[in-house]
DNA sequence: ATGTCGTAACGTTTACGA
């Protein structure tokens, strides 16, 4: 079973470009971050009509995650857990079978979390507070869990063509990258270093500044897997190519094949 | 060169978030 995020910036703007992904990349799940738009506005059918069944949890304008599998989503749950008064959209989770194994597959869009220190930083840090909490609840199950999306973070300076670049930024903080390594040791596997080592490896490159053309990238884009999880996985890799298409998002996909 | 995008709105331009 192949499994994609992609933060896509935009439904609206990248409708085209993301089925052509789809349609060459075919991809058993997708997960979506920046949709950018509500429920409502989501173009599920272009994505039913290539035979998958569509879950959102949008917000007007900004944010939104979607979930699109080509087998049905169960058991969906929208929302991160942990504080009723955040109203940002940035947290989907579903279950979906494979012919051995159900996996418990989670979107996500962690905040930005710029400019740091401020009110934007501490909403960052308690939201990865809190993602921490339910990753340790998935782990308690025991069962293969895979959360994947925009994490927002920079786990090393390796993940960065110019590490001195990001040193103040709250995507490569120390307190960023500590409480990325607290999910991290509850248990979890970074799917992409556990089998490519190296600096050279980007999910994101900045629109400005000629950041694609000049490879000024960061890894910031990651799947991590429960022990049974990663048991399961065969592959992972980025879609690096598409970044130098037309109306491109400023992220590529990254994928995992997992034999469920 | 604080350089580009996408979205929303009292829109033909500005503000915000990234």
């Amino acid at each position: 079973m192949k499994i994609a995020t992609f933060n896509i910036n935009g439904i609206k703007a990248r409708a085209a470009a993301l089925l052509d992904w789809i349609d060459e990349s075919a991809p058993d799940v997708v997960l979506m971050q920046e949709i950018k738009c509500t429920d409502e506005s989501f173009p599920g059918a272009i994505f039913e009509e290539r035979g998958y069944s569509v879950a959102t949890h949008g917000q007007k304008g900004f944010n939104g995650v979607a979930m699109l599998s080509k087998r049905p989503i169960e058991d969906l749950r929208c929302g991160l857990p942990g504080d009723a008064e955040d109203e940002q959209a940035r947290w989907i989770e579903g279950t979906v079978m494979g012919n051995r194994h159900a996996l418990r597959i989670c979107g996500l869009y962690l905040p930005n979390g710029n400019p740091a220190p401020g009110p934007k930083y501490d909403y960052k840090l308690a939201w990865m507070k809190r993602l921490r909490a339910r990753a340790a609840e998935l782990l308690a199950s025991e069962e293969p869990v895979l959360m994947g999306g925009d994490y927002n973070v920079i786990p090393q300076d390796e993940d960065a063509t110019r590490p001195e670049a990001w040193r103040e930024d709250a995507l490569a903080l120390p307190e960023s990258r500590a409480a990325f390594r607290r999910i991290l040791h509850l248990g979890f596997t970074e799917a992409f270093r556990a089998r490519v080592q190296g600096p050279g490896h980007y999910t994101f490159w900045d629109y400005q500044a000629g950041a694609w053309n000049r490879n000024d990238g960061i890894r910031i884009d990651h799947f991590l897997l429960s022990p049974q999880a990663a048991d399961l996985m065969t592959d992972c890799g980025i879609d690096k190519a598409i970044r130098s298409r037309d109306k491109p998002s400023d992220h590529v996909p990254l994928w995992i094949e997992i034999d469920a």
